[in-house]
DNA sequence: CGATACATGTAAAGTGTTACATGATTTA
DNA sequence: TAAATCATGTAACACTTTACATGTATCG
């Protein structure tokens, strides 16, 4: 099993959805921290389908192919949960970012000021975004822990720390190349 | 030209190294925000040879090979210098216990705070760890923004900032999800 | 004498991205 | 009427991982 699957089933934990709308919470707001292209999708659907984890309602759509509302069968539930619980394999971390800091001293320096400054820019941004999420889910009450949006709360704040991180990080890398 | 071209121009820019050297380096330090496997390694330093970015004296090695200690050329050393100072396109986060926390309802709730628990034991390890290399580091005045150096250090500390907040958000959700 | 480190490579399978293809409905 | 949204799919290519393959030197 691809963590692909595993990344479907946790999509549709919360209830159906079509095709479609996964590929747009694979933007927002799964996209923070997972992604899969349209064209990895709708195969592994079909395969999932196959294979008992997932089934669906089929009706005309609008172009030449039938609008389909997946959900999870009690074979895809059972496995999710279990996989859930499971300590997630360390796969690689690839940060450019971070790579090209490695290798830092082969480059201009204001060049390499500038890169964090405008890479600061871009997290703040992303910050604010959040923050702004953040504030909307707690009108919502969605950080209490025993509601069914509180992981997708919980998400937001690991997504709000991390981009703190970068933005700290950034600007103490610009005050360390400083004159 | 593919990430894992400048991943490897990034691992020579300090000195010339041989291919299985460049393969310890993906463990650690680099490992740890880039990694690329063996079997990828060689044959695309083959073709960068080819397309004159690096070149290499040959020597008898042990096995049935020649022992290759490849460096920068310098059109490699211009083409990391030019690709240092652009900023990093930003590539699908892919973080398996944030999206098992989206889910996080789906699960058993014991089961997922002995999760966080355990996770946050291993990160503050591997924060131990970066502390232990950090105090290294300083030691030898690699924190110095001028010495050749201050590029691994500055990494460091990403590593250090990113395993922290790893540990108090794992916390923060234990305690969450605390009776 | 068995395991580990040194050292380089290839083959096959799996995963992911970009581009293509169709066609209705709604919005500017 | 042009563009965007809804909706599903395939093909080709690029990238990554796992496994295989060879052979010396050193350490316990």
């Amino acid at each position: 099993m691809s963590t692909l699957r595993y990344a479907l089933l946790c999509t549709l934990h919360a209830g159906p959805l079509t095709g479609y709308e996964i590929v747009q919470r694979m933007r927002r707001p799964i996209g923070y921290y997972w992604t899969a292209q349209q064209s990895q999708i709708y195969p592994e659907l079909a395969r999932m389908t196959e294979d008992g984890l997932i089934d669906h309602d089929a009706a005309a759509g609008p172009g030449p192919h039938d609008r389909k509302t997946h959900r999870l069968t009690e074979a895809g539930r059972t496995e999710l949960a279990r996989w859930l619980t499971e300590p997630p394999q360390r796969r690689p971390p690839k940060d450019e970012l971070v790579l090209k800091t490695y290798a830092l001293a082969a480059a201009d320096r204001d060049g390499m000021r500038a890169l964090y400054r405008g890479e600061a820019r871009k997290h703040q941004a992303q910050l604010d975004d959040y923050l702004a999420q953040q504030a909307d889910a707690e009108a919502r009450g969605d950080d209490d822990p025993a509601g069914p949006r509180f992981g997708a709360y919980a998400t937001l704040r690991m997504g709000i720390a991390a981009e703190r991180t970068m933005v700290d990080w950034c600007d103490w890398l610009v005050s360390q190349l400083g004159r």
